[in-house]
DNA sequence: AGTGAGATGGCCT
DNA sequence: GGCCATCTCACTA
């Protein structure tokens, strides 16, 4: 009998060696993924739909570019599986999955989630899911690997086929220049919680496109 | 459906 | 001092 992969079991939590990978193809991978967030004893979570990739020092788009080392970025300096959470124009908070290994500073930012429970309210755009699952820079640095923790990654037991995962652009980063039109956005094609704008797409293709900067 | 402006504060040069 | 990995509301059409 030829070996099989396991099938993914639902509610197994993602372990660490699950995020020290490439960074786009961890952002690939964590489409389907169930984000769980336990606060005051209420589980708050939801299906990722939309993801980025983050580059670390060759990737004018990344808070670490030519490996920028400041105290608002040190967890990205973690290893792995670890959470990056940083505050924006002074309101919105974003969350991301640190990738790769220590010292390594890339990193996938959340853009959008299927929510379990309607009560959650809307979860489509990075701030608007940090307000929702009450993330803030309190959960800088959190290992998101432990199910006793108040935030970690689990197996839903779904994931995208191929030709559901859509590629595009990174949203809001023009002032990166080209870096801006890597095609490292992914998100599950046809998701009502991709936002509108957001829903340019290209079929997936292979992560082993002509290598340049994203390798 | 698309555009534009304001909110608001920490971060970086 | 200027710039954000954003969101919402007002306004056009």
């Amino acid at each position: 009998m030829p070996a099989r992969r396991a099938r993914p079991v639902p509610g197994t939590v993602l372990p660490p060696e699950f995020f020290r990978r490439r960074t786009d193809s961890l952002a690939r991978a964590l489409l389907g993924k169930r984000l769980v967030r336990v606060s005051r004893g209420r589980r708050l979570s939801g299906l990722i739909v939309e993801t980025e990739a983050y580059l670390g020092a060759r990737d004018p788009a990344c808070h670490t570019w030519q490996n920028r080392r400041t105290e608002r970025v040190s967890s990205m300096y973690l290893a792995g599986g670890h959470a990056y959470v940083y505050m924006i124009y002074g309101m919105h908070h974003c969350f991301n999955v640190v990738a790769r290994g220590e010292g390594e500073p890339e990193a996938v930012l959340i853009r959008a989630l299927d929510p379990d429970s309607e009560a959650l309210g809307r979860t489509d755009g990075p701030g608007r899911l940090c307000r929702a699952l009450k993330i803030d820079r309190r959960l800088d640095g959190a290992a998101l690997w432990r199910a006793e923790e108040i935030i970690f990654i689990e197996e839903a037991g779904l994931s995208p086929r191929r030709e559901e995962i859509g590629i595009g652009p990174r949203i809001g980063v023009d002032y990166a220049g080209d870096a801006a039109a890597w095609p490292l956005r992914f998100f599950w094609r046809g998701n009502p919680h991709v936002s509108r704008k957001e829903r340019g797409w290209k079929n997936a293709s292979p992560l082993t496109r002509p290598s340049g900067p994203i390798t």
